[in-house]
RNA sequence: CGCGGGGUAGAGCAGCUGGAAGCUCGUCGGGCUCAUAACCCGGAGGUCGCAGGUUCAAAUCCUGCCUCCGCAA
């Protein structure tokens, strides 16, 4: 089945190799026009193109996706399927009526859950107990289209964000292979697939630097989320013996103190670096300061001076 | 040429206005204690990222390179 995959970030590049895995013949991949990046500001392919590079797939990488030429592009190849996975850009609807078996999105919340740019950050940040992956038959615009398939799957409490999204893309490879298998048995050239109900939709938006920041009057399982959405990246962040500092791992205890004074250095010790929240207080097990590696909090000690 | 911070003992850091390599932890040996991640005494462990240069003398100044990281996109 002639296949064109649009995706840029590592995610889909995994959904990607899943898709080449269930089966489907990628005749193109399209990402997004290499950009200076990075340290040294260089250019540098995405994820995706890599992937495709290693397994000698045409990568296209339009500027702009409302030319005519990039349409034209696009029907030569002949594809009957579009596969998209966190392209970053909305189809405009002449691209969307190529393929005869439509444009299929993989997202990675329970539609209409979570539509948007940042789900898996989403649903951990705001300490959802399900989530999962869904299937959908795009239109114009952002995850509203019709559900083909939805795999949900549990989340524990001490789920951070690179073990989410590492067990997301084996789920979302379940998903590429059922979406292979039912297509290629399906008579007609469109899957069964339900309208969402749109009243239950919610948004995941981008997550800001200020919300990267962990905020001590809050309460301590909040930030404890926040640590755990974004670790490893892009991370929360606090500042540590007045320095800035990635927080990769922090443990969550709840108790009350007295002289309640949100930002307090409880303790810092072996155990890690205790400090006192709204509510309960975090222990910092794992950081790491501007300009120097990862570390443990008991080796981030025995160099700072904690103040307490 | 986007901006910036590092690379010193197993770990985390100080020293960097040039002149005997240090701190905390760990580790090893011994001691104390009912006991201890506690305490006391003692020891081992470092080509100061690499290569040149300046100098009587360089971790410390200059040049190049390697490498790790933060910001910004």
């Amino acid at each position: 089945m002639k296949t064109i995959f649009f995706g840029t970030p590592v995610l889909a590049a995994e959904c990607l190799k899943a898709a080449i895995d269930a089966g489907f013949d990628i005749v193109c991949v399209v990402t997004r026009a290499d950009k200076p990046q990075g340290r040294g500001y260089v250019s540098a392919p995405s994820p995706v193109k890599v992937l495709a590079a290693e397994n000698g797939i045409e990568v296209f990488q339009p500027e702009k996706l409302g030319e005519p030429q990039v349409a034209e592009t696009l029907k030569s190849f002949g594809a009957e399927l579009f596969l998209t996975a966190a392209y970053g850009k909305i189809l405009p609807p002449e691209i969307l009526s190529i393929p005869k078996k439509g444009a299929i999105n993989i997202h990675a919340s329970l539609l209409p859950k979570l539509r948007g740019p940042s789900p898996i950050n989403r649903a951990l940040l705001g300490g959802d107990k399900i989530g999962g992956v869904s299937l959908m038959y795009m239109d114009e615009s952002m995850d509203t289209g019709d559900v083909i398939l939805r795999l949900p799957m549990e989340i524990p409490d001490d789920m951070d964000f690179s073990k989410y999204s590492g067990e997301l893309a084996v789920l979302g490879g379940k998903a590429l292979k059922f979406l292979y298998n039912a297509l290629k048995n399906e008579p007609g050239d469109r899957l069964p697939a339900e309208k969402q109900d749109h009243t239950g939709a919610t948004y995941a938006k981008k997550i800001t630097k200020e919300e990267m920041v962990l905020d001590f009057t809050q309460p301590a399982a909040l930030n404890y989320n926040k640590v755990r959405a974004l670790s490893p990246s892009p991370c929360a962040r606090t500042t540590v013996a007045g320095r800035m500092c990635k927080i990769y791992k922090a443990e969550l205890k709840s108790g009350r103190f007295s002289p309640s004074r949100p930002g307090r250095i409880v303790s810092a010790d072996k155990n890690g670096i205790e400090i006192e929240c709204g509510d309960g207080s975090l222990v910092i097990t794992e950081l790491r300061p501007s300009g120097k590696n990862k570390m443990s909090a008991s080796a981030f000690i025995l160099g700072n001076i904690i103040e307490r």
